[in-house]
DNA sequence: AACAGAAGTGAAATCGATTACAATAAATTA
DNA sequence: TAATTTATTGTAATCGATTTCACTTCTGTT
């Protein structure tokens, strides 16, 4: 394989090389037969940069790395591709990171952004702790996060109101005549959790229903933990009519445990979950739940990210509070 | 941010840049009491070796590149968890690139081998002609290929047989007593379609049964096509009581079209898919999918192929093709 | 005709590492 | 004791691009 670099191409052309690399990125100051001889000797040549000299002499990669802990969960996809086309928009390629569920993986794909592997670095629902975040942040790398909120000057975060859609859920559980309702909840120190939990107390005080600690339990944000979640809240308790699953996953898993137990949805309990994945459509009953705008929410995080890293500042605040909608579907 | 180069840290110890280099990376040839200053200057300093300059002198960036059509479709994540161990145990990252189903992307990330961003690209079931293909890899960029296989003395290669599974998805519905059955087919240039054709013709064969084009029909590899598709085989020919789609996406499709018609499965439909996604399991009744070694798929392409770039000749040979199973469920 | 300003081009420094080669000091051998 | 290894370390070239600065031509103005 015999490559051409830039000083062939300037032997080629009789031209220097400051001169290529004007007409291959300058543009303007460089004169029309010049142009003319550079490009011709570029096709010749097959000549490609060399993205390693480019990115060491620039001081840029061009690349934003997104972080996600596991890439078998549907929910991030969409918002890879609202991240995806948006920075290829706006020059950027990505790089996905997938964690495994492995805190330790998370805290290795923050060393791109040290090393300069990449410009800058998205993390979505991220297990990493608010201190280690902020503490790169700090150093001045750029970080954005999805669905999780840290209040600090130099990360842009962008999530929906977890507290806000859970006081809807039990508004609309309410509403269909529930007065018992459960809740599972993903792991304890995921804000999202928090958020939803937070909606959900609100919901019942809205509707002057009673709070009752033995109506939660944890489910880890998947499935068979769902299942063991809600085996746990009947065998407690067996007079709920309703649950409210922090995420669709232990929807699923509550799915399972109703079959086992021949419950049947949504007569003798009502089922809603959150994310409105694909999946939650192809279950009969279709599950209620809730849909964030995933699309929306990684084109604009990206969008700000790249902004504030280009030192382009923005006048409106950092935080992209976005709308998320209950799609109501069989199961309540 | 103030950030340390290799020189600051070699002048906080008072050593040569080649020094620190050489404590950082050779191992062997250094003074201890050197090594020990070196070490505690880049920890006094935080340092962290920037990966511009690193890769540009190595010529190296220890990192694949791994080119899928869709980051929806659940098929991929095993093979890309397969190639990520594999590939982190020999010491390389990917860089996962979702081509959006568009062949101009796919085209585009090839050019991610041309400028040195990556050392290797893998790609899954990719839309680009074999030409393409072995275009790049004839000039001597390292190329790997999952779910497809071009005879290409440097083109490694893993994939199922689908003659073979093809033939035994035909012969296990034979044996449940269907005499016509349908087949919808995923686009027609995949060489993964192809091959679940042959398959189903050997399969008839084996079985005596007549050919009848008919009966096959295309789907493009996904739910709606494969919806459409079987709507159009039942417009032309009303007793057929089996389809064999060549993936589950298309099955899914077929599952939704049975169910406008009133036809039930299996007793009036049997359907087999391909690829046994997670989502099988969730429709009622579960769809008999032939289930692929994916993960192994993933994890063996990748050692075959940073083998090869590294120039370790292989005595055995450069295709791998693994076996696939089928996994009879509710719906046949 | 003389001069200011603009436009086009090249020489050389630079980004941050690795590494071939040279140099020195210490240890071994004769 | 002189000669020869051996073990460490430093100097400088190199990877492949971008970019500053200076220089040469033109053009237009007075």
């Amino acid at each position: 394989m015999k490559e051409s670099k830039m000083t062939d191409v300037a032997q080629l052309a009789k031209v220097s090389v400051a001169t290529v690399s004007r007409v291959l990125n300058g543009g303007s100051l460089v004169g029309a037969e010049t142009r003319e001889k550079v490009l011709s000797a570029v096709q010749q040549l097959n000549y490609t940069p060399n993205a390693m000299g480019k990115q060491l002499r620039s001081r840029k990669t061009m690349t934003l790395a997104v972080v996600i802990s596991d890439i078998r969960v549907f929910y991030y996809a969409e918002i890879i591709q609202g991240i995806e086309n948006m920075a290829n928009s706006l020059g950027y390629k990505i790089l996905i990171c997938d964690a495994q569920n492995q805190l330790a993986k998370e805290k290795e794909f923050l060393s791109l952004l040290v090393n300069h592997t990449v410009d800058g670095l998205i993390l979505i629902t991220p297990k990493l702790s608010d201190k280690e975040i902020v503490a790169v942040a700090d150093k001045g790398y750029s970080i954005g996060l999805i669905g999780r909120n840290i209040d600090h000057p130099k990360l842009p975060c962008s999530y929906t109101d977890n507290a806000k859609f859970g006081r809807q859920v039990i508004e609309h559980l309410v509403e269909r005549g529930h007065r018992k309702i459960a809740f599972i909840s993903g792991y304890a120190d995921a804000t999202d959790s928090f958020g939803r939990l937070e909606g959900y107390m609100k919901g019942l005080r809205d509707a002057r229903l009673p709070f009752v600690p033995e109506l939660i339990e944890n489910g880890d944000f998947n499935e068979d933990e769902g299942y063991a979640a809600f085996m746990r809240l009947r065998a407690r308790n067996k007079d709920f009519t309703a649950v409210f699953a922090a995420n669709d996953e232990m929807a699923l898993g509550v799915y399972k445990a109703c079959a086992e137990l021949e419950l049947t949805i949504p007569d003798q309990m009502a089922v809603v979950g959150v994310d409105n994945v694909r999946l939650t459509n192809y279950v009969k009953p279709p599950i209620t739940s809730v849909q964030q705008p995933l699309y929306t929410m990684g084109a604009l995080l990206t969008e700000k990210l790249i902004d504030q890293m280009n030192d382009n500042v923005w006048a409106d605040k950092r935080q992209l509070k976005v709308d998320s909608s209950l799609v109501i579907k069989g199961s309540s």
